[in-house]
DNA sequence: ATATTATTTTAGACAAGCCTAAAATAATAT
DNA sequence: ATATTATTTTAGGCTTGTCTAAAATAATAT
């Protein structure tokens, strides 16, 4: 039986080895889950005894197979609430993340198949972030951040981060959803920040915003 | 903040409080919380210091009108998604019970209002039990177990027991359900056992079966 | 009224998951 | 190469919710 806490040290672990491409260090992790470095330490050697990660001792953790699958059904299963919460019920997409940081772990394969099947099966969540299928197969995106992108360059937003209610409010009354076009029309050096436009609308991001919009690579 | 454990307790005393009439006490709630006498005393406890319960020492408990609240919150809980499973998801009604006692404990009350909504707001979960309102109200059952009719009596069935999924397959097997009526043939003293009419079908009830069918007072 | 039995409470312990403070190790700067 | 700094681990402790065994209380039988 694998407990709350190791699903969400799990999934954690998934999405930082995502971003960095290293281990996963346990200062990173604490971070990330809002505790104490001795307090991951204490973790990561449950999970390592089973079997979820691998440990070297000071440099950090990585997922072993069997515990990508639990983190990957994990965000299966988020996602798929969050669509719902989207879709189903009403729900703005800046209130839902939260809600399904619960639902996220109520454990019945039944449930979530159902649930899929009655969603007819979407590929993507309401942020633009792809659905793992029932067997943890995701589809690795070509994305990268709008931060990254040049003047005069532009893209498709394919997704944004989910978990900032502030910011998704703000995206939303800007129009940057995904499958939305954006183009950079500046970029000021000194502090990332940017003027686009979207919808033929002119905005100025801070670096902040920008870094939170990923956009077709 | 209240504890998952917390809202067990006091489910299992709401419900506990509603068959007897007279304080839950320690043992039935270890009986039915499947736990020691030892840890029910532990928990009656400290949900006495926290004023859902009052507690007389070796004489059992009693909800607060506190206390109550938060069963009636959860029962409400459980009952509407017991019934979004079935309406909505495709469960069965022997499927739903083991989900919902987990679903029941998601922490949003935007979410059950949505749901609620989304239900067409129903009054009754998908075996007859009711579900309490937004302020806890429920409706007041003028109900008794079958087992407790007179050979010749008929009357409708309003709800059967949620818990025991053998015995809903067989409930379902023999057409069962809430609405319809059955009508007692024969009653054997000894055993309880009796003889039953259903859809102008023939049946043998055991006294555990009878006693797990209610029909209205 | 007293002895026996059943129920409940107390005492002490344990696992999970967290914490702070101190020690150990690795990374970096001189 | 050595000293300083940053990171990680260890040590020890706390809370929640559970347990077993023993003590206390209440209920029942004689
Ligand atoms: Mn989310
Ligand atoms: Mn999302
Ligand atoms: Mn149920
Ligand atoms: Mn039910």
């Amino acid at each position: 039986m694998i407990s709350l806490a190791e699903e969400n040290y799990l999934k954690s672990i998934y999405h930082l080895s995502q971003a960095g491409s290293q281990s996963v260090l346990t200062n990173e992790l604490a971070e990330a889950m809002n505790t104490k470095a001795a307090s991951v330490t204490d973790m990561i050697k449950k999970l390592s005894t089973k079997e979820f990660i691998s440990y070297e001792k000071y440099y950090g953790v990585n997922l072993t197979t069997k515990g990508k699958v639990v983190a990957l059904s994990v965000i299966r299963k988020h996602r798929l609430w969050e669509t719902f919460l989207v879709e189903k019920l009403g729900f703005s997409w800046d209130e839902v993340h939260e809600v399904a940081e619960q639902l996220e772990h109520i454990q019945s394969k039944r449930l979530i198949e159902k649930l899929d099947e009655y969603l007819g099966f979407p590929k993507v969540d309401p942020h633009g972030d792809p659905i793992p299928d029932t067997n943890g197969k995701i589809k690795a995106l070509q994305q990268v951040m709008l931060a990254s992108l040049k003047p005069g360059a532009a893209s498709m937003i394919v997704a944004v981060k989910d978990s900032d209610s502030q910011l998704l409010k703000y995206l939303d009354k800007i129009g940057a959803r995904p499958g939305k076009t954006i183009k950079v029309i500046e970029r000021e050096e000194y502090d990332g920040s940017m003027e686009v436009s979207i919808n033929n609308q002119r905005f100025f991001l801070s670096k902040e915003v920008s870094e939170n919009i990923l956009v077709n690579a």
